[in-house]
DNA sequence: TACATACAC
DNA sequence: AATGGTGTATGTA
């Protein structure tokens, strides 16, 4: 081995700087990515944001030295009395195997890039990204090829990519073009379950029977009719549960699509192999912290580590890692969710000009009162989130008698939180409003207010 | 209930 | 010069 891949190596300072944006994703396998990590970590160096990171991985490596600590600690009692809880609790999560439905995830393939070329057709083939300098949404693939991708700074992907072209987001083209892509999506499953602008969960259990066709088909017929539908192309994935649907559906990302039959041997074959972070719900932390504490690379090794998993985590999360190993998913139909929170929130350059920031606070209110309007919404419990300069971020909250929703209640309360923090210098600000599951039986007088005031 | 973290898109 | 906005879930105290 040469003596530079060794860990601890300081002639490559950007290998130690992780970033999301090496992660394999759609389009990007052809990258250099020693070229990109490189170029990522000389831009951000130095920053105040590089810095906070700098911090969080420190704090990630310091959780996995305490789990290793307690997996150091445990005895050969201990290791078989959870390698029972572990094998128990398999065989209950194997019982729940639904191998009954089949379910279709479909995604379109680099959404807002997508639409904005069909909008103005001289970008197409030359790579571009939707965003601005300080964040992109979209990159579509000619970019991709460069390392250029979503979450990553417009600045940086100009240094990947000096020929990037930026077109700014344009929210309400994509939610047209994505009401178009639902009304094609109702054909095959009229309770089909939007995961976003561009991605939805379809239940084609029916569809494959009263066509007479198998996921496979379906899924060939539903994206030829997106396409003549909108002119965009998207890709999919049909497996027996919604996580493997869509895991499914990157495989042959863009234009393609995957099949997983709905066969125990085919799933646990399919899963075998696969890297955790291909999971929905595994993302970057969770994957270092498997792979550096218990070796974890693939769904397999959950099972393989079932034992020391269930001592070293919660029920839930221990739960959720062996039913990633056995390929479970859900398969019911989708409940009808009511939303939680509701929010806004803002960055600006970093201040600690305490009127300015009043002033911010009293947009956020004013911008979440005629949101909570909009939606005939009042809550009770208001948190205010504040990131620093140096890209802490702190959340205040407090839980009030009564319900509000007008920007003056917000205000008032939520510059008492701001008070109590100052002097501070902030980059961001944020008002929350959440909690009114008892709050339906005012939504008349609401209106009313609502009427009265206009 | 309050707060921090992780995650997705 | 410069690293987003909105929402959910979960662990812990």
């Amino acid at each position: 081995m040469a003596k530079s891949e060794s860990s601890g190596d300081t002639g490559r300072p950007w290998q130690s700087y992780h970033t999301v944006y090496t992660n394999a994703k759609a389009g990007m396998e052809g990258v250099d990515k020693e070229k990109v990590q490189r170029i990522v970590y000389e831009m951000s160096k130095g920053s105040k944001y590089f810095e906070n990171e700098e911090r969080k991985e420190a704090y990630i490596k310091q959780k996995i030295e305490n789990m290793q600590d307690q997996i150091a600690k445990l005895t050969d009692a201990d290791i078989s009395h959870y390698q029972k809880v572990a094998d128990k609790r398999i065989l209950e999560l194997e019982a729940t195997r639904d191998l009954t439905r089949i379910w279709l995830h479909v995604d379109m393939d680099a959404f807002y890039a997508a639409v904005e070329t069909l909008s103005n057709p001289s970008l197409n083939g030359k790579p571009m990204a939707v965003g601005s300098m300080s964040m992109i949404s979209t990159a579509n693939y000619e970019a991709r090829r460069f390392g250029v991708r979503a979450a990553m700074p417009g600045f940086i992907a100009r240094k990947l990519c000096p020929e990037l072209i930026f077109v700014p987001v344009d929210f309400k083209k994509y939610t047209h073009y994505s009401d178009l892509t639902r009304k094609v999506f109702q054909n095959y499953d009229p309770n089909f379950m939007a995961a976003s602008l561009d991605e939805a969960y379809l239940d084609i259990t029916n569809a494959c029977y009263e066509r007479d066709a198998t996921g496979g088909e379906i899924a060939e017929e539903l994206r030829k009719s997106v396409y003549e539908e909108t002119g965009l192309t998207c890709s999919a994935g049909v497996g027996p549960n919604r996580l493997l649907a869509k895991v499914c559906s990157d495989i042959n990302k863009p234009n393609g699509q995957f099949v997983l039959p709905n066969d125990r041997m085919a799933v646990m074959a399919f899963i075998s192999s696969l890297p955790i972070r291909k999971i929905g719900g595994i993302g970057k932390v969770t994957e270092h912290l498997l792979r550096d504490a218990f070796g974890i690379a693939t769904c397999e090794e959950m099972l393989q580590n079932s034992g020391f998993l269930c001592a070293l985590f919660s029920r839930s999360s221990a739960d959720f890692f062996l039913s990633v190993g056995l390929g479970l998913g859900r398969t019911d139909a989708p409940e009808v969710k009511l939303r939680k929170s509701i929010s806004n929130e803002r960055t600006f350059s970093a201040t600690d000009d305490e009127a300015f920031l009043y002033q911010k606070l009293a947009d956020l209110a004013e911008m979440l009162s005629v949101d909570m309007k909009k939606e005939g919404l009042c809550g009770r419990t208001l948190t205010l989130k504040l990131k620093t300069a140096s890209f802490e971020v702190r959340t205040r909250a407090v839980t009030l008698q009564k319900y509000i929703f007008s920007s003056e209640d917000i205000l008032k309360h939520a510059s008492k939180l701001l008070k109590a923090e100052l002097p501070i210098s902030l980059r961001l600000i944020a008002a929350s409003m959440g909690y009114w599951s008892v709050c339906s039986l005012l939504t008349d007088q609401i209106t009313e207010l609502w009427n009265f005031k206009f």
